[in-house]
RNA sequence: GGCCAGGUAGCUCAGUUGGUAGAGCAGCGGACUGAAAAUCCGCGUGUCGGCGGUUCGAUUCCGUCCCUGGCCA
């Protein structure tokens, strides 16, 4: 299975269509982005333009509503069908994303999570929530040693799967391992210290493009707390609609949040591709084409 | 040209009653098994504007020059 991977705005989708309509072969793109999931979030995500879906079939995009919240798990189940869907048409899928996390649930370590009752599960994160870090990470080190030393998601992860199943999620990684559905080759695409560059040459664009009218139109009927505003920049742009922020501000703001965000990609892509066959690119040397088609033809499926 | 206020980390600033300095932000490194564009952890040597002087010792005091901002001409 074929997949494309990077930091936000490396190059990702031009290089995955370029090769799309080069290979001789008819391809179908899944996308892998946790946030290209989310309907009438379209500028600010940079999803494939109207004239690009339109050339190449895209799945993966456009799949949920702004209040619905997405899983690993749940895409790699969907994502899973739309490869099997892909192939039964008798074409040839591409994955192509940033969310680390995403094609890790696809090609290799998600465990197999017991069934947990949905009401109990709900009001434990009622519960849960209000409580402060530090006392959260105090619990962890009780019921589940081995991940106390990580951020709060894994947290309120921990404690969930201990007080609802009565076992340590570590445990159960370790006994509930799932084989994985497919082995991946990876293509690693990244410009190296051409990225920063990129990425402030992408907000400028994006904010030409209508991000701001399409925020505007959004406040009015999105919840502040959908999960769909989680995807970087949109809440600074909400913000700035308010006027509590200067134009300068906000784009500043957003381009170092896509920064950051870029460089936790890189340090996943770095250590966390760990059994899985990886390829380098950079996009900007010269023949990024003749290597491109080289990994792909490298490739089984 | 005169007066005043400043020139300290990439940026905004604090501080040193003289013993060569520290915060926030940025940046860098790392973690990551069903919220992941999420959630966390770690990392601070910089001619303290230049040159002289005083001093055992100056970023700190004195002189002078340069630069920036404001006010007055």
């Amino acid at each position: 299975m074929r997949v494309v991977c990077g930091p936000t705005a490396a190059g990702k989708t031009a290089l995955a269509l370029w090769l799309a309509q080069h290979v001789g072969t008819d391809v179908s793109i899944v996308g892998a982005d946790s946030r290209q999931l989310y309907r009438r979030f379209d500028v600010g995500t940079a999803k494939p333009s109207e004239a690009e879906r339109r050339a190449v079939p895209h799945y993966g995009i456009d799949v949920l509503d702004p209040t619905e919240r997405a899983s690993a798990a749940w895409w790699a189940h969907h994502a899973d069908a739309w490869i099997r869907e892909i192939r039964a048409a008798a074409r040839v899928p591409l994955v192509v994303g940033g969310t680390g996390l995403y094609l890790r649930a696809l090609f290799g370590a998600l465990f197999d999570e017991p069934a947990l009752d949905a009401a109990s599960r709900a009001a434990l994160e009622q519960a849960l929530a209000p409580r402060p870090t530090d006392e959260l990470r105090r619990w962890v080190a009780e019921l589940d040693p081995a991940r106390a030393r990580l951020g709060r998601t894994q947290l309120l992860r921990a404690i969930e799967i201990a007080v609802l199943t009565g076992r340590r999620v570590s445990d159960l990684h370790r006994e509930r391992g799932r084989p994985a559905r497919w082995t991946a080759r990876m293509l690693v695409v990244d410009p190296g210290d051409a990225l920063a560059g990129r990425i402030a040459a992408r907000v400028d664009a994006m904010l030409a493009a209508g991000w701001r009218e399409e925020v505007r139109v959004l406040v009015r009927d999105v919840p502040e707390s959908a999960p769909a505003w989680n995807a970087t920049g949109y809440r600074t742009i909400r913000s700035l609609e308010r006027g509590e922020l200067s134009l300068a501000a906000a784009t500043e703001r957003v381009v170092v949040d896509t920064r950051q965000y870029a460089k936790r990609q890189r340090t996943w892509f770095r250590h966390q591709l760990g059994g899985l066959d990886v390829t380098r690119l950079d996009p900007r040397v010269p023949d990024w084409q003749t290597r491109a088609l080289s990994w792909w033809n490298a490739c089984d499926a």
